[in-house]
Order: C-alpha cells, then structure tokens, then sequence
RNA sequence: GGCGCCGUACCCAAGUGGCUAAGGGAGCAGUCUGCAAAACUGCGAUGCGGCGGUUCGAACCCGCCCGGCGCCUCCA
C-alpha cells in the first residue's frame, strides 16, 4: 500500500484512488520557450517513476501532462528571434521530447496544449464570472482571492501575510493585490482568441485547471509538479477550480524538490543552469549510457529533497551501475545445473522484492529501494562465488530487471558493450587517438596474445603500453582473451 | 516581516523513539593475475551541527543557539 506525501495535508497518507484500479494524474509540464534543464529532468522523473510505481502495484493510471504554449515568455522569445510563437513551441515541444526520450522518460497518456482548449478555458472563465469570483477590467478578467475562502490551503499562507507587491508593482485596477488573471486582453501582433471580452488569452493558471477538468474530470486523484508551484500557480488552481465546481480538485498534491548547484537553487537568473542536452553533449558516454546515469543519479536522493548537481555525483552513479552490470556480466557465464547457493538466492530474491516494495510504498523512497538492489548485488555476488545453477543466475538477472524497470533502471543488455566512451570527434587528443582503427587494435591484441602465450612477456607487455598511449586500456580475461576500450 | 526546509563517516545518502546507525562512491587491505587492469571479498561513524530538557531509553520528541537554503515574482 502506497502512502505518499501529500501537500495539502501536510503528511503522508495512504493512497486511494477515487476508482478503485484506476488513477487519474495531472502533472504540470513545461512552458515551451526554451530548451529543459535539470531540474525539468527531475520532476519529469520522479513523476514517471511514481506513474510505473502505480502500474506496478496494479492501477491503470490516465496521465495528463500539459504544454503551456501561449504565454509571455514565448511571445518574447519570438519577438527576440523574429518568427512565430508556433514556431517556437514547436522547436521546444520537439526538443522535449528528445530529451525526455534520451533519459528514458515514458510519455504520458495525455499531452493537452492550452492553445487547443481555449474553448474550455473561456467557458471555464465565463462560470467564474458568473458566479461573482471573477471580474472584468476592460479586456482583462482577474479572479478575485477573497471571494474564496479557501485560499492559502495548499501554501498555508494567509492572505493577509503575503506581502503582495514586496518585489513586483501592484496593479491598481486589481480589487485585491493577490488576484490575478484568469484571461489577458491580447496587444497587436500578439496570439488572441475571440471572447465574450475581446480578443485575448489566457492566464497561467487556467489552462491546468481546464484542461484537467476536461481530461481527467472535476476531481482527480493526483496532481503534481515542483516544490516552486505551490504558489501561486497550484493556490491559484485550487481557488478557481474549487471556486467554479464547489468541488474538492485534486485529492493530493504532490511536490518534487529542487536541483542545486553548490547549494544555490539552480535557475536562470542565477545562471548557475544546465540543460539536459547540454548533460548530454558533453557526457564522454553514449547516450543510452548517460540517460542511465542521470537516472540513477537523480533516484539516489528523495524526490522531495534538495539534490546538489555536479560532475562528481554523476560520475558516482556511473560508477554504482558498473558495479550492478558487471554483476549481470558474471551471470552470464556458463554455469553448473545445480548451485549450491541456489536456495539462499531465491529467498534474497524474495526478501529483495520485498525491501523494494516497501521502500517505494513508504512515500516512493527511491535512495532505499536502490540499496535494496546494492544489497541484493552482494549477495548474487557472493552466491557467485558459492555456487548458483544457470536457472537462478537468470533469475537473479530477471529480478533486478523487473524491479530495476520500476526505476526505470537495469534494462540493458550489452551494458558494458555500450559503456566504452564515445569516440572524440574533434580536438587533438582525437586526432592521436584516431591513429588506431579497430582492426589495427584488434591485430595488436591478438599479437600480444600470441606473445603472452609463448612467454614473451616484454613484447606483450611492450605492446599493451602502445595501446595504453593512445588512452586504449586493455582488461585479461580468465579465458585468455582481452577486451578492451577506449 | 510571514511560511517552510536542511545540517548523519573523506564525498553522496537512507533512517525520525528501542536489535550491531542502510546503501553507494572514494580510500586501504586481501583474493585472482606472468605483471597489470577489471572483478570479488573484507575494513570503515561508541556516534548523527552545538548546548540543555522530556523519557527506562533519542540521530529521531521539545527548547535555545550556530551554520546553510527555499517560497512569498516567472520558475520543475
């Protein structure tokens, strides 16, 4: 049974859903004018691990994670750049999904754009304007905070403690400096739709709750998104939804911390950012190699924890797969029919599955259900050494993919293949190592093999240092052959 | 000013009232190896920022202090 942290209550809380097998999900996605960080990885991943987690333990799960493709910042950016807003929100929803493909994101099962439910946001506006929590200021519609009395619940702020205006300007033909709006009367040249108050757009906030309503119906199970929506965006959400429906909108609201550098929050303004492409581009791994990593990086602290991004985290985590495929590598070799250690590798299976489980059940503690699998890594390990039958090492190997895939880990098969360094494409350390092709390295070997086997050390061990000059390491096998990689 | 979070070994990071304080990385030692590399095995905090308090018992609860951070504005 899955307890999980939910915002509005302040603690952790057994999950139900509203219909029983299934879940309904809302997840706010990105606003597309710029290419995803870090810190879009994180949420992106934690959310897609808590949807597996779900499938995991049996529920279907609808999961609805929107685009904002209307709104200031893209307006900007499209002005800067002299072309379109469709133009750049399909340059950014494009490069979305190729980052979120590289780090193994699934997509989810719905994927609205506000631009494709105006009619829905209009519609959803015109019910607050009717009922008196929304009103006009020429094009302008605001929402008006203090005809709903439940405002703060999610934040737990008071209206009276937010200090509106505290580093912003307050707009005077606003009722209340916390009211904001629900629909923008659009300038020239800028993306506007016909309204029953002129031509314009929406707010922010609308778009989740309409789309959400519109997906996944007025209440829903789960609504998620980073620690930094809380407010205003997911107070804002709950005001006008609740406010329109007079029903309760998501039942918990789930919160991913953030991704720091040096201890600062990462973000923009601080220019302290990285881009997931970026990750990748300069990453000495294949991509596939690197997508991994990043996971298991970002699973190795609790998704609402503050995390420290750098070099040295990321290459830890290369180092902690290493350890687990090399394992899938030993359990690979021919093996006896009878083991030994079989039946103390079952039940650490078993007792495995078991940690994993209620590691993830106890508000999807990632860091403990990854030392489950260190654990359960030991002792295949040992159980190696002991003597396991070929029908448990594949168990063994079964065991760590199924649950690995929960985590969207573990699920690669020539791991080890793929995890030599990509070869350098540019520079001068490239163009040296470029002096060996495959073959010419393939023929070293086998002469330093030949060499090994006639004893004639010096020369094998002469032409290992000629391959190591050129940053190519070579590793013996027990069986007298070498690999080797770059 | 309001609301909130964090401080656990060299580094990362679980644990939040009671068996020997998970797990990973690094390091060190050993096994294997012609020598290496890789791998495997072993070792590692009498103590959890500091000082008090509650309790039979606290890293975990309470208070104060020190240090760091977040939100209150767009932000994952």
């Amino acid at each position: 049974m899955l307890r999980i942290y939910n915002t509005l209550t302040g603690s952790k809380e057994s999950f139900e859903s509203m219909v029983p097998g299934k879940v309904r999900m809302y997840v706010c996605g990105v606003t597309v004018y710029d290419y995803c960080h870090i810190g879009h990885a994180r949420s992106a991943l934690v959310f897609d691990v808590l949807r597996r987690y779900l499938e995991y333990s049996g529920f279907a799960v609808e999961f609805a994670k929107n685009f904002t493709d209307v709104d200031d910042k893209i307006i900007k950016r499209a002005n800067e750049q002299g072309v379109s807003c469709d133009h750049i929100t399909a340059t950014y929803i494009k490069a979305y999904y190729d980052d979120m493909d590289r780090l193994g994101v699934r997509r989810a099962t719905l994927e609205p754009r506000a631009t494709e439910h105006i009619a829905d946001i209009v519609a959803l506006v015109e019910t607050l304007v009717a009922k008196g929590m929304a009103y006009r200021v020429n094009g302008d519609v605001y929402f008006q905070v203090d005809r709903y009395p439940g405002y703060g619940r999610l934040s737990k702020r008071k209206i009276d403690d937010l200090q509106a205006g505290a580093r912003v300007d307050v707009d005077e033909r606003k009722r209340h400096p916390m009211d904001f709006a629900l629909w923008k009367g659009s300038k020239p040249g800028e993306p506007s739709w016909d309204s029953p108050w002129g031509p314009g757009r929406p707010g922010w906030h609308i778009e989740c709750s309409a789309m959400a309503m519109r997906h996944l119906g007025e209440t829903f199970d789960i609504h998620g998104g980073g620690m930094d929506l809380i407010f205003p965006h997911h107070e804002n959400e709950i005001a006008q939804s609740c406010g329109a429906t007079g029903k309760e909108f998501a039942r918990y609201w789930v919160h991913n911390g953030f991704v720091q550098i040096n201890q600062e929050k990462m973000s923009k303004s601080l220019g302290n950012f990285f881009t997931i492409r970026e990750i990748f581009d300069k990453s000495e791994w294949p991509d596939t190699v690197t997508g991994e990593m990043l996971r298991y990086f970002l699973m190795s602290t609790h998704y609402r924890s503050p995390l420290d991004f750098s070099d040295q985290s990321l290459a830890e985590a290369k180092n902690a797969l290493n350890g687990l495929y090399d394992l899938f590598e030993r359990l690979k070799e021919p093996a006896p029919a009878h083991g030994a250690a079989d039946q103390q590798m079952r039940e650490a299976n078993t007792r495995t599955r078991q940690a994993f489980t209620d590691a993830m059940d106890d508000d999807l503690n990632t860091p403990n259900a990854v030392a489950a699998l260190q654990k359960l890594r030991g002792e295949a390990n040992k159980a190696l050494d002991a003597g396991l039958s070929a029908e448990m090492r594949h168990a063994v190997r079964h065991e760590f993919r199924s649950l690995g895939l929960m985590l969207g880990l573990l699920q690669s098969d020539d791991w080890q293949f793929k995890s030599q360094p990509k070869q350098s494409v540019v520079g001068t350390c490239a163009d040296e190592r470029a002096d060996f092709s495959d073959e010419e390295i393939a023929a070293k070997i086998a002469e330093r093999l030949a060499a090994k086997q006639s004893k004639n050390y010096k020369l094998a061990d002469q032409l290992r240092t000629e391959l190591a000059s050129q940053g190519i390491t070579i590793e013996d096998r027990p069986d007298g052959t070498s690999r080797w990689k770059r």
